[in-house]
RNA sequence: GGAGAGAUGGCAGAGUGGUCGAAUGCGGUGGUCUUGAAAACCAUUGUGCAGCAAUGUACCGGGGGUUCGAAUCCCUCUCUCUCCGCCA
């Protein structure tokens, strides 16, 4: 969430730039303000009372000491008056911070500048596109048939044993989605990212942390007994590692492999054929916490990277900076990638790279000290490098033989096989 | 799941009602010494909020209570550890 001292500096252009978001932020931002002025005349007046009660008290203190205990009860008495006022201006300075806050994490964080207008995902833009459209035909087949042809995914038990959107997979088809999973944390490890393997479950104090809760509360899975909820991206544990840290000699950067549990509530319907939209899918993740200062560029390095694992893997992507209307609520700034899927004839969204800033730093009071040692935010980003099911799905199709599937070549000595057939 | 113990600053660990934001050790930072390093010595070293600052105030797992005064007493919740049971 944004900081009240960061709304009161920036008002003007934060109402401004929240509009690209669709957000009408002025108001609440004049509330905010006037809330947090409110706050600060009875703090201070709080503080006052707090101070001469603690001054009496240690007054008493001596009196008890000289032994002239009969004086005292003046004292108490007045201390005991003290006391009741400064009771009723914490419950008021409690109940103004509790108003601040619930408006504070009801607004979105605000996008960068360059984030174009836009409704939706229409209105967002190409950075990088193909040289050339990759050929379709109507004889290729779609990952599912494939994955059918070649016993790769059972969807069918996978639906037997848990429902839809869990699919099974199967000897080759499950080999080559362990050689893709082991491919990406190398290549990132490579790049100078941490690998870690996280809790699959985390409390709320995490989901809150990284804004996905109370915001994307329906999204989640949650494990009623326990009050526990299944991730939704390993971003969710990793950045929590730095939950309530100082930390110093930034970047840090964190890859992690995990499953990924979503609900997709509402979701219906061609999306959600085969590999293209699943309640638990696998995912590589990478996180980087960075000074403000150097957050942008880096965002620029993790695109880069997610672009020479598709290139790695020889699959057409563009890359996709996301418009206002589209921009996630804790993102100030999103690049998405999509291969291209020959059968189906349309981009797949595989991975998605954003700058937070701020805004999780501000929930997970994540700082650092800068060089007048104050303690300041440090700026979050993470991306997906790379969500497997519909590089999967991509890598089936466009790599399809009449003899097979050809394994792109980097995966091969994971999978120990160079075709599928 | 049953029984017991515990939760204090980056870590370890004192502190059972009054000047305790908290001893001490380790670690960190700065310095002296040294060609350099180590060692030794000296100094410094928690966080939030308010304030230009001086400073004020809050925080010893969370919440509530007793008291003029709570890290210290009481209640409650959560978590951790040990033993037993179960178990990959």
């Amino acid at each position: 969430m944004l900081t009240i001292n960061n709304i009161k500096e920036n008002k003007n252009q934060y109402v401004k730039l929240l509009k690209i978001k669709k957000f009408d932020a002025e108001h609440l931002f004049d509330k905010l303000i006037d809330l947090d002025d409110q706050r600060k005349v009875i703090q201070k007046s709080k503080e006052d009372l707090q101070s001469q009660s603690k001054k009496i008290s240690e007054k008493i203190g001596s009196i008890y000491k000289s032994g002239n205990i009969d004086k005292a009860e003046f004292f108490k008495n007045e201390s005991i008056n003290i006391k009741e006022k400064t009771k009723k201006l914490q419950k008021k300075s409690l109940s103004i911070e509790k108003e601040i806050f619930d408006i504070l994490i009801q607004i979105p964080n605000v996008p960068h500048n360059s984030v174009p207008f836009g409704d939706s995902d229409k209105e967002n833009v190409i950075i990088k596109d193909v040289a050339q459209m990759p050929e379709t035909s109507e004889n290729l087949k779609a990952h599912w048939d494939l994955a059918k042809i070649y016993n790769l995914i059972d969807f069918e038990i996978g639906n037997k044993i848990a429902g839809t959107g869990f699919p099974l997979y199967v000897n080759k088809g499950a080999k080559l989605q362990r050689a893709l999973i082991s491919y990406f944390i190398d290549k990132n490890i490579e790049a100078g990212y941490t690998e870690y393997l996280p809790p699959y479950l985390v409390n709320e104090e995490s989901a809150f942390g990284t804004g996905n809760f109370p915001d994307k509360e329906g999204q989640m899975y949650h494990v009623n007994k326990d009050d526990l909820f299944l991730i939704p991206t390993a971003e969710v544990p990793i950045t929590n590692i730095f939950r309530n840290k100082i930390v110093k000699n930034l970047p840090i950067k964190c890859t992690a492999y995990s499953p990924c549990f979503r609900r997709e509530a509402g979701s219906y319907g061609k999306n959600v054929r085969g590999l293209n939209r699943l309640h638990q899918f696998e995912k590589v993740e990478i996180v980087q916490i960075q000074y403000p200062e150097k957050s942008y560029e880096t965002l620029h390095e993790m695109v880069n990277h997610v672009s020479s694992i598709l290139d790695d893997l020889k699959l057409p992507y563009r890359v996709i900076q996301l418009c206002g209307g589209d921009l996630s609520f804790t993102s100030a700034l999103t690049y998405d990638f999509e291969v291209f899927s020959v059968a189906q004839n349309k981009w797949l969204e595989v991975s998605s790279v954003s700058n937070f800033e701020a805004y999780q730093s501000n929930r997970l009071k994540l700082r650092y000290k800068d060089i007048n040692e104050k303690n300041k935010l440090c700026h979050t980003l993470n991306g997906s490098a790379l969500a497997l099911p519909r590089v999967y799905a991509a890598i089936l199709e466009i790599n399809q033989t009449k003899n097979g599937i050809k394994v792109p070549k980097v995966l091969q000595k994971y999978t120990g096989f160079d075709m599928i057939s």
